[in-house]
DNA sequence: TATATATAGTTTCATATGAAACTATTAACA
DNA sequence: TGTTAATAGTTTCATATGAAACTATATATA
């Protein structure tokens, strides 16, 4: 089994003329991969999605996801708000800027800290979330009816672990930033 | 328990002065809502991997994806890559001119049907792959390595299930592009 | 109090993105 | 054949993105 994979893959180190190394002939299937299919399953998911709410409401990703956050706990700061959605800082106060013009969101200065500028959901904000939420549960449950209660769970278990994981890793310095010699230049 | 929630969020309807309507007070915790959890799983599963080969290697993500199906499967032409890349013809388009500026995938041109032009790594784009293959293998199972066999099965079977009903209800036809009264302007 | 430092949020700038227009070539068909 | 439609791939254009610079305010320190 591994001897069909090694066959082929050796071929083509011979041919290129590298070093066997250490370890077995490289090969990476994207189709078993789980960051691509992450990837693209996240991709799928994120336009299926959109299609609720970016037509029909004129709402772009990052503001949806404010203005969900602003419904919830609101008053918010933008910095806040930045924490509780993953965006960051820029992205928010553009997608704040868009729900203030199209007046779905307003903004006060904290007094006693003026650098601070809480954020609440208008009338017409709230409302728009109010029709929005049930479409996009609706969605979440045509996606997830694929999957048994089962999965439904262990789904929920996975994705946290490997949030958590990824988390850790991307906090975690920098692997080697040598190339060593060869490629790269 | 419903009687908190409705009488919050009833509060906000009669405020707004919605009609009652049929069902429970909408209400969406972001951190449950599994497109958001998708969005940010991926978006922290790919920092934790272009850190692989973005800084060390000059690669971007495209690039990197149309490599590493062109080291598996050349020759290729750039529409074949898009279609097993999940890439559009775009961003193909300038990962491979990229790819060939360069010097790590060329191209000719099918005598056959001259607006076709095969693409092939060359021995430089080979040998890059077979650097990158073994790290970013190694960062996979760091990030899975918190899963137990079993989970790691499950999301598998998982994330196919969910991938092939995003792509279903991609294909679908929108929903009722209507917005009905009130807001949506 | 002056001075330096930190924080909240916005703007700038260079690059990335994708839809649509475009070029070149091939196929369909009248 | 001449004309139209289809396909492969690139370029254009308007918008999105993010790092870094910037503005305004607040805090710490000498």
């Amino acid at each position: 089994m591994t001897d069909r994979l090694a066959e082929r893959a050796g071929g083509r180190r011979a041919e290129a003329g590298e070093a066997p190394g250490a370890g077995a002939a490289p090969d990476l299937d994207l189709d078993r991969f789980l960051p691509y299919r992450l990837s693209v399953l996240q991709l799928a998911v994120s336009r299926a999605l959109a299609r609720i709410y970016a037509r029909r409401f004129e709402l772009s990703r990052h503001e949806w996801r404010a203005l969900a956050v602003l419904a919830r706990e609101a008053p918010l700061t933008a910095g806040e708000v930045a924490a509780r959605t993953s965006m960051d800082k820029v992205q928010v106060s553009r997608a704040i800027a868009k729900l203030i013009a199209s007046g779905r969101v307003c903004r006060a200065t904290d007094p006693a800290d003026r650098r601070r500028a809480p954020l609440r959901p208008t009338a017409k904000g709230r409302a728009l979330y109010r029709r929005i939420v049930p479409l996009v549960k609706a969605r979440e449950a045509e996606l997830t009816s694929v999957l048994t209660p089962a999965e439904a769970r262990a789904l929920d278990r996975i994705v946290a672990k490997l949030q958590r994981r990824a988390r850790d890793l991307l906090d975690a310095p920098d692997p080697g930033p040598d190339p060593a010699p060869g490629e790269s230049r």
